[in-house]
DNA sequence: TTAGTGTTTAACATTTTTGTTAAACAAAAG
DNA sequence: CTTTTGTTTAACAAAAATGTTAAACACTAA
């Protein structure tokens, strides 16, 4: 009988999603993520067969999360604002976290030119952006491209995450005076898209 | 006479530049970069030592530059919107030739838990968070606190270059046309950030 | 108890990447 | 022209990272 509680699977999985995605140690060996999961490396090969699968699977379940948080975006059918409001509180919660996910995406995608896989987004997407249109058309944003009110956003939310390491010198800041700025992004991102 | 023309010793910096801060790719091998450059692997043995060394150079001088564009900002000595314009052109042109330096520095950093060596550039930030203290004041600029108006303005200016190959897929754009795109984000940055 | 199944480990093997050596080459200096 | 100096290359060596094997281990079921 296959009790096969895949625990120590689900371990390695997240410590290297936490080494990537968290620590931004992009250039991380199978040696190192065994170390940090506490584990013989062996066992990473006995799960994963090799470096290059759970590299995959880890990309694949990255992925995955940033389009089903696109989803939850476009399909939550509130009111603008509150939509939006709700999206920053989604995103930032994450990306506190996982600061580095999307980098870590995009730098395996400049590294092996591969297409990405995104494609069916692109409806909703526009769903979306007609949507800015209008909200910019009834005077309660900005009018601009609606592309580049998105980019603003996304630039807004992630950034100052991404860039922690030279803001906390560039400011001299410790760990939690950062943290604490952090929490006050939702606010000052409402306040600089909504003119 | 030494003669030493180090135009290869130039050529595989240049390369190795170009390699991780244009095209991206972080993991390049010495095999890569030298062929990229069109040399033999061995030069870059010659010229630089260890692999390493050309690193640590390459590191050197992206955080040089990013340092003397700052005092460059904050040295300007015009008056404040014409000071943001200007860094805001001249940061852009950098970005979108070298839109992922930050990002190897970023990596770097992360990667080797080394310090930053930046720390001179406090005072100078701390003069210019207070001139955007005042500009506040003046009504100029939307009231918050200045270090989010400074992460603001890189985020906007920074992330939309990093995150191309994402958002060329979800806006459905070729390389032409989020270039288009990019060329329009001064304008927009500035209303953004201009209440 | 022991046969069976899945998990973990150490030892070993292979591949990939980096580093070194010695010799070929090219251009200028004597 | 031949010696010197710096550049480039191929062949080799070493180190680092990944992958494999076989055996030990632990736990359950017959």
């Amino acid at each position: 009988m296959s009790v096969r509680d895949n625990k120590t699977e689900q371990l390695i999985k997240d410590t290297a999603k936490r080494i990537f995605f968290a620590e931004g140690k992009l250039h991380a060996t199978t040696q190192e993520i065994a170390d940090a999961a506490g584990i013989n490396r062996t066992l990473l090969h006995y799960y994963f067969r090799s470096r290059d699968i759970l590299f995959k699977q880890v990309f694949e379940e990255a992925m995955l999360t940033i389009r089903a948080r696109m989803d939850e975006i476009f399909e939550s059918g509130e009111l603008f604002k509150e939509k939006i409001e709700k999206l920053i509180a989604v995103f930032l919660q994450e990306a506190i976290l996982y600061p580095y996910r999307e980098i870590f995406v995009i730098t395996e995608l400049n590294s092996n030119s591969k297409a990405v896989p995104m494609v069916s987004e692109q409806q909703k997407m526009q769903f979306f952006l007609n949507q800015i249109e209008e909200e910019m058309k009834a005077g309660n944003i900005k009018k601009m491209d609606p592309r580049h009110f998105v980019m603003n956003l996304f630039a807004l939310m992630a950034y100052p995450l991404i860039a922690a390491s030279l803001n906390k010198n560039i400011f001299n800041l410790n760990n939690d005076d950062y943290l604490a700025l952090m929490h006050e992004r939702k606010a000052v991102i409402l306040q600089t898209i909504y003119s």
